[in-house]
DNA sequence: GAGTGGTCTAGACCACGGG
DNA sequence: CCGTGGTCTAGACCACTCG
């Protein structure tokens, strides 16, 4: 008999880290230990432990056992959408109007963020979306026809790039990064706003195994957040 | 007899989601039925199928069964560190200056994603963070001393409220959100940039439970990009 | 070498929620 | 109602790594 779940075991351990019974550095009793004193298996600890562990409040280690975190790190995790559903998702009517569509040499630092060839053409791909008709984002895309060769025969007009490549290249690793720049002449025109507006920056690359599927970035009008949290 | 890992179970998986031998939205097999396939112990397949409904590859749904994500989100983590790791990571070294201290009623809308009294008195900091002497981040901090009296006590001059609280606040959940800014002619000074410059911003509540221990807004200057994986 | 976490198994009961 | 995932147990072996 019983009833101790996993998730009693960790709160009673994040409760005494909260007060401070147990102090960021401390080493914790051993799953074996904290399973006899709650009387529970120890898969019951190890859940509830390596669950923590996963969430960065505890450093585990074979053999060197169970530490607090001695420096808690914050993990915002932030959840990326497809742009039409973000779009609907506020209510509004997702549409997109591609801009450019063309296959030509991109830019040397293109190229090397999504190591390929320096002088072989990729899809380029301009596009904005739109919210029930206003400027939504602007996306700048490149796309190695190498990895996804089936993207020239996809109409863009109907389905983005973004949706296509989500929904045809699941499992695809890659890095993120946002930032802060003046609107271009051409941004601005296609978001409607002025030029030199701060604008949101959001820059990705993604990879199929080691080989580049698609480098993006995409400017928000002046006022878009991007929330996560803690 | 076994060596079945969950791990091999998930590339299975993942392999068989790559390939489209099962699309998105469709229901796969049960864990029982699993199981049998992959020889291993049903406990095996739950926790592949569980780490991967968690990474938001899969719905999971009691009756109603497992189905590969019709809409495969992305999830980028983002490890938010103390400021002052931050800039000594990036091989700088890290002080800070406090340019306000004091005891004040919060503007409107801070009370507000605070969730305090409108009218009652939290604690005002404003610092510069400097990396190698040159400003890295201006921030704007409110925190209730309700929450955290300790703080009153503490010199913020030698330990940062960032810091401070990252490490005396440990388990706590918040809300993040992002997004640019002109650069103001307060923030422009303390930063050494130009008014009217992009700036990136972060916002950023924390709450012990249900009652919130600081608001805090960080400027940094142009050029600054927030990297994740995802 | 030996201690600690990591994982697997086989079986069981439970809780949610679709039909 | 009743099938499916969620979780617990007790025991076992393994793998990493500290001393």
């Amino acid at each position: 008999m019983t009833a101790t779940t996993w998730q009693s075991v960790r709160a009673e351990v994040e409760r005494r880290i909260a007060d401070r019974e147990w102090q960021p550095g401390d080493l914790i009793p051993g799953e074996e230990m904290l399973a006899a004193e709650f009387g529970c298996a120890r898969a019951t600890v190890n859940r509830a432990l390596r669950e923590m562990a996963q969430a960065g409040l505890l450093d585990r280690r074979r053999k060197a056992g169970t530490r607090i975190a001695p420096n808690p790190v914050r993990k915002a995790i932030i959840d990326i959408p497809i742009v039409r559903r973000e779009i609907e998702g506020r209510g509004a009517r997702a549409s997109h109007r591609i801009v450019v569509r063309a296959a030509m040499v991109p830019p040397a630092a293109i190229a090397s963020v999504m190591r390929t060839e320096p002088d072989r053409a990729l899809l380029h791909v301009e596009t904005v979306y739109l919210a029930s008709d206003r400027p939504f984002a602007h996306e700048v895309r490149w796309i190695d026809p190498k990895t996804v060769p089936e993207i020239e025969a996809v109409d863009l007009t109907i389905t983005s790039a973004n949706e296509w490549l989500v929904l045809n290249a699941p499992l695809t690793t890659g890095e993120i990064a946002f930032s802060a720049a003046k609107a271009g002449a051409d941004t601005a025109y296609h978001l409607e706003c002025a030029p030199g507006d701060p604008l949101f920056v959001l820059e990705r690359t993604t990879f199929l195994g080691a080989r580049a599927i698609t480098n993006v970035r995409l400017h928000y009008p002046p006022g878009y957040r991007m929330t996560a949290t803690v």
